[in-house]
DNA sequence: AGAATTGTGTTACAAAAAGAACAGAAGTCG
DNA sequence: CGACTTCTGTTCTTTTTGTAACACAATTCT
């Protein structure tokens, strides 16, 4: 789909010959500060560029348009796909696959997820999460929910690594009251609640807060019932063309608090992680890459 | 310049828990399109979001406007200064954080990974293998290493709801005899392995392929030494800004065949998958999503 | 479980905006 | 220089749009 009909920034500048005085004014008026300007009541456009109401009905006529609204209207579309595709013109990511293959139809949505996600992301809540995740001196538990607890797992063993103190939490409830026993006040529990949301999780997020920790929630846009309690909260959008939600936004943010941690701990971590390597060397579990 | 004002996003995201209902799910749909859709008419932006229109005015006013006109104002006020701004040209992901910041510097390279490598799959290759992982009559395996058998276990909490026969094959290696007795000829193995590649992976891949099993491999770049048994083979790009690798891409594929088969087998699915849910929903463990 | 509170949609009204008709101003051509 | 054409602004009408008041539904609390 070669949808690159031409703007109305662009059918301005091109009829702009054809247009009058008064009207030249009103569109050199509108491209000044475009689009905001086309978007708000005819009658502040015409006060702006100083010209007559009538004038701006006049223009948008001449411009094709049935009427000022109908002008509004297709600004505000122009306006949307702007928005959708500030990414690179990639229609088809799998080159050689119909741009309908479900290859690039789920493609688009998790990019898509990661920009309305990472775009109300807060860095600063961010950093904060990174300096609690991170801190060697607070105990950190680390909890999700049936599909989830693959989040949590993922988290846990970079975190691992990277500091000391670290436990995961498994779903079945039994084996709370064992970890709550030690939580301390200050520690932090990194918690994974996606629709549809569980009420285990819940209690344990009451329990833990009870106990004056910290919570940091990766949840999707709606946001698991958890956030009432959590300390800092990330909802990443979580639709995609599936029967199932996605996960790939979550693991992104997961991903870069564990590039950010590591970062951070670098000191500490540099040794843990040389003495790791070397039991699993030992071990003879994992093959140096070479 | 730091007339960084919270913006009107900011904004509905802070209020996010005072509202209602029908107020969230409003904001929820501005959100979705920000800010073209809070520029239209107030009745339109009503039935995008599938509430009233005064539901539309009470939410405005909640969030500190005195009305629906002057929430345009200040929409376009905003969209005016953005435009103004030449640095807001949209090549940080984090709005508000700097450029350098390791949000906008790992989500680049996590998309720029997706591209290389979704440029480089052939949708016949995915085809088939989704062919293959969703064929009902072949028993599926799935295996993975150190970090990811998480994706390992992605793929299987799904595809154990999609289809029958489906096994987890978890690391250690005293349970290997087990599971490989039942394996027959065209069985399926899905195999994750990346850098460092894991001998145990290697032998297990070995003995799937002696016993006549079809073999999909999930991999990165370099591409674990498995693919040489393998009939098919996904190589991700997983460098980030970051001491670890990315599973990022590896996920977006893996949930794309979760997509792709459940769409494929989306009869007995339709089944499989209300028995779960009342399964899930009777033991009251889940909360279905309101 | 019933009552009170809160939230939500339908209806009706008021305000504002866009369009049409007309009259005056500017520019142009004989 | 004057008559014609074209352009532009003012006024008025019609339509659209936002808001207020009300009644019903959902939720919460007792």
């Amino acid at each position: 789909m070669p949808e690159n009909q031409p703007t109305i920034s662009d059918r301005i500048q091109r009829e702009l010959d054809r247009l009058t005085r008064a009207e030249r004014q009103l569109a050199h008026s509108i491209l000044e500060n475009y689009p905001a300007s086309g978007l708000g009541p005819l009658a502040t456009l015409a006060k702006d560029a100083n010209v007559s109401a009538p004038t701006v009905a006049r223009m948008v006529q001449k411009l094709g348009f049935k009427g000022y609204p109908e002008f509004q209207t297709e600004l505000r579309e122009e306006l949307r796909s702007k928005a959708k595709n500030p990414i690179a013109k990639h229609d088809t990511w799998a080159e050689g696959a119909p741009s309908g293959h479900v290859l690039n139809r789920f493609t688009d949505a998790v990019i898509d997820n990661i920009r309305h996600t990472l775009g109300q992301i807060d860095p600063d809540d961010f950093d904060a999460a990174c300096g609690l995740i991170g801190d060697p001196d607070r105990a950190l538990y680390i909890v999700g929910g049936r599909i989830t607890h693959t989040m949590a797992e993922y988290l846990f063993l970079h975190a691992q690594v990277i500091r000391a103190a670290v436990t995961h939490i498994q779903s079945t409830s039994n084996t709370w009251p064992h970890y709550l026993l030690d939580v301390k006040e200050g520690d932090v529990f990194v918690i994974f609640d996606n629709r549809r949301y569980e009420n285990n999780t819940l209690k344990l997020a009451e329990m833990a807060h009870a106990k004056g920790a910290k919570i940091v929630l990766f949840t999707d846009q709606w946001r698991s019932p958890v956030h009432h309690l959590a300390d800092i909260c990330f909802s990443s959008r979580i639709v995609v063309p599936s029967a199932w939600d996605s996960a790939a936004t979550t693991l992104l943010l997961v991903e870069t608090v564990i590039a950010a941690i590591q970062d951070q701990n670098w000191a500490q971590t540099k040794d843990r992680t040389e003495r790791l390597e070397d039991m699993f060397d030992q071990t003879k579990l994992f093959r140096k890459f070479t």
